[in-house]
DNA sequence: CTTGACCCTGGACTCGGGTCCATCGTTTAC
DNA sequence: GTAAACGATGGACCCGAGTCCAGGGTCAAG
């Protein structure tokens, strides 16, 4: 441990540079010094403030630090990323994630919360996309009969296309969904 | 037009309260008062408040007042809102509804941009459908199979539910949409 | 004259999921 | 000795679609 540059020597790892090694690195045998949350970053697709972000919520439990204070995640953060990644693509928030993160971490197993949690997502979700499907019908019907209507009407003339929105598609509930920017 | 009380004096109508008259009102010939906001905001399901955010964001132009300085607005208010909302709902943004109705209001019929923003949205949707879509059934099979296993395991064991959700449901882009609060 | 129902205004606040910023420390390379 | 790259921090800011608020006005009824 005290071999001057040995692979464990974490601190002041400097030039070394973890990043330059992306596909073939001879990852050390055990007690590896971690990622640093550049490096994370880079490996999870994410920014390194929203991995802060991430820790402040709770969502991703404080890592250890090295000698400089720098943060040092396990290598499996990647994949604990990943799968906030797509939880949060299905629709969980990160509200929803800090409350099972925080359960897991004092020690519950929290999967019949996560069980039912995701079956109200899945209802949720369900309920989306019938109400988008609907959408999308219109729409695509609105925009057929449209295309039609503008070549039999002479450029610049109203063809008070929006007006029908309103009538095509259901009852309509709110909004309740949010395509992002 | 001087005669005191005439229908068409809108000033200072008081407790006549246009609100009253839901169903049955013997609409006034024409050169009606219109609708104060609380009975549009009623008649359309939407806040006061609402009104004047879509008033201020350009999408409802502004109306005429009274002498009190009392919005009134024409009664096809409430068909031009009835879209508004379908249209939100679709997907569209209150910018691009903003830029369709200045469109309009500056003489132009937008038919073809409206036309190609639907288009666009059309896309989007479709593309949110299909991750939407497959989140579901990742998500349905999980919850199947969470639902076989935990039957299997003892309660509180670990059944490590939530890492699957990586595994599982594609690639994935970027969260892309947002489920309503 | 007070109360209540309605209306006006601009500006601040909400929520969720981050992003950006200024200012600082630590190594290493030139 | 100084620049380049990396790291840390708290706090401000962003968007979108509204919502809420304080402070003020106008009217009719009791």
């Amino acid at each position: 441990m005290t071999q001057p540059g040995s692979w464990f020597r974490v601190a002041g790892m400097g030039r070394r540079r973890a990043e330059d090694a992306d596909a073939s690195w001879d990852e050390p045998p055990l007690a590896m010094p971690g990622l640093r949350s550049g490096e994370l970053a880079r490996r999870a697709g994410v920014s390194k403030d929203t991995l802060r972000f991430y820790e402040r919520k709770g969502l991703l439990e404080p890592p250890r630090r090295n000698s400089n204070n720098y943060r040092l995640f396990p290598t499996e953060a990647v994949e604990r990323l990943r799968w906030i990644r797509h939880a949060l693509a299905m629709g969980f928030t990160v509200e929803e994630l800090a409350r099972i993160a925080g359960a897991r971490s004092r020690g519950l197993f929290p999967c019949r919360e996560v069980r039912s949690l995701a079956a109200a997502k899945l209802a949720a979700i369900e309920q989306q996309l019938q109400q988008m499907t609907s959408f999308r019908d219109a729409l695509r019907g609105l925009l057929d009969e449209w295309t039609q209507r503008l070549e039999e009407t002479a450029p610049g003339q109203p063809a008070r296309l929006l007006e029908e929105l309103a009538a095509r598609s259901e009852p309509l509930a709110k909004p309740a969904f949010h395509l992002k920017r």
